[in-house]
DNA sequence: GACATTGCAAGAGCACCGCTCTCTTTTGTA
DNA sequence: TACAAAAGAGAGCGGTGCTCTTGCAATGTC
């Protein structure tokens, strides 16, 4: 039975997946601190100290979900904005933000752990830097795009001066070409201001004085989109 | 020696404040996942299961923990707010979400506590609403301050309108008397902003793309004044 | 002032956790 | 086929939140 068999490796890579989808259920039923391996590993008919031939520790499980999550995350809010015809960068704009959210709330344990408090003592790892800036990444296209095919930005940077060492430009002039180094700063604050609102959503901040949390979330990207976005 | 001695009502108190300040303590030391009842009682020379003569569950704890760390940053932020004079607001408005940073960047653990994920399964208990208030009525009073003694805003409530059902007006009636619809939204979004982008400060993802940290701060702020506060 | 009541700390114990170690079985390869 | 590597089982260590019982001391009452 060498043939049929998956080999080692297949296997190996097999069950580690088992682990992070099982781990990935638990962790939307109890959340992630609440994540016990010793639980996962009784929902798979296995002891616990199996699991650390895959995972060395609770917290690189951890990690490994992060990533999963981040680029999840990532994939779904380019999904949506790739289904709205380029151009229409509001549009664009808005259909992503709106991703976001919906993300968030589908899977708000993952949300959680990607933007609520980071582990204490917690440092993450170079490899999931990538897949965190892919959300970003997503609006920060959208902005470029929009200001590359409008006409305005070109004369403008004698803003650079008053902006001069605020950001990490080597990074951004990969990311939005072209664009005006204040509408950078915008389209950071407005990444975060997204993320704040749907955070503050999320973890039960705007009680008491948000009714209709989908509508003021429209309202707000609204908002940012005439921040970022090139007038017409 | 019964007059000397603090009274029964008076040592259960003191026992009170021991147990909290020795839990902060620990909270800024090690975080909220990893303050361990066991640990304080450690620390005080005393056994775990005396704890629970004054707190039922450690979730109480950290409830008491979180209102106190609530009303600490309320006074924080009314006191810088009420170190500038009268009348301007601009600079109240920007002391105060300086003061909201600082205390959040001095402490870490306890901000996160406060707007960090929350414990899944954890109902924010009643009477920790009024000290979570506090906070965004120190912005949102220097938000109605600015438009009452402004000229603007009687006669643009026509977007009442497009706001109808999107605010809890009830609640933001007391706060913000005579203030436009619109900015009432804008507030809460320049609330969120602000503690968005604090967040995103401090759990590290702005790493990589904001180099100086306290002027990118500056720059949201004036921005979101800039929403929320009357023209001149 | 004697006495019952109450509040409190101590300590043992339960079920759980992350993690380590040893041992046995299975598997792929030289 | 012999051997080394990989994987699972199981026991065990020190830690956790929390409960229960026990003994003692302060308190309020007759």
């Amino acid at each position: 039975m060498s043939d049929v068999r998956a080999t080692r490796a297949q296997a190996r890579i097999l069950q580690i997946e088992r682990i992070k989808s099982t781990s990935r259920r638990l962790l939307a039923e109890k959340g992630a601190p609440g994540l016990s391996l010793r639980e996962v590993a009784r929902e798979m008919g296995v002891v616990s100290s199996a699991l650390y031939r895959y995972f060395p520790t609770r917290d690189d499980l951890l990690t490994a979900l992060i990533v999963d999550a981040y680029n999840d995350l990532g994939v779904f809010a380019e999904r949506a904005a790739l289904r709205v015809p380029r151009g229409e960068s509001r549009r664009q704009f808005s259909a992503a933000a709106s991703a976001i959210r919906k993300w968030a709330k589908t899977n708000p344990n993952e949300y959680a752990l990607l933007y609520g408090s980071p582990v204490p003592g917690y440092e993450a790892p170079q490899f999931t830097v990538e897949p965190a800036a892919r959300v970003a990444l997503v609006l920060g296209s959208i902005v470029a795009d929009a200001w590359q095919q409008s006409s305005a930005g070109a004369g403008e940077d004698d803003d650079g001066s008053a902006m001069r060492g605020l950001l990490e430009t080597r990074n951004l002039d990969e990311v939005m070409p072209g664009v005006p180094e204040s509408v950078r700063a915008l389209s950071l604050m407005v990444w975060s201001q997204i993320f704040g609102c749907v955070s503050f959503e999320l973890f039960g901040h705007y009680k008491g004085s948000v009714r209709n949390a989908k509508r003021f979330f429209a309202f707000v990207v609204d908002e940012a989109a005439n921040l970022v976005l090139p007038p017409d």
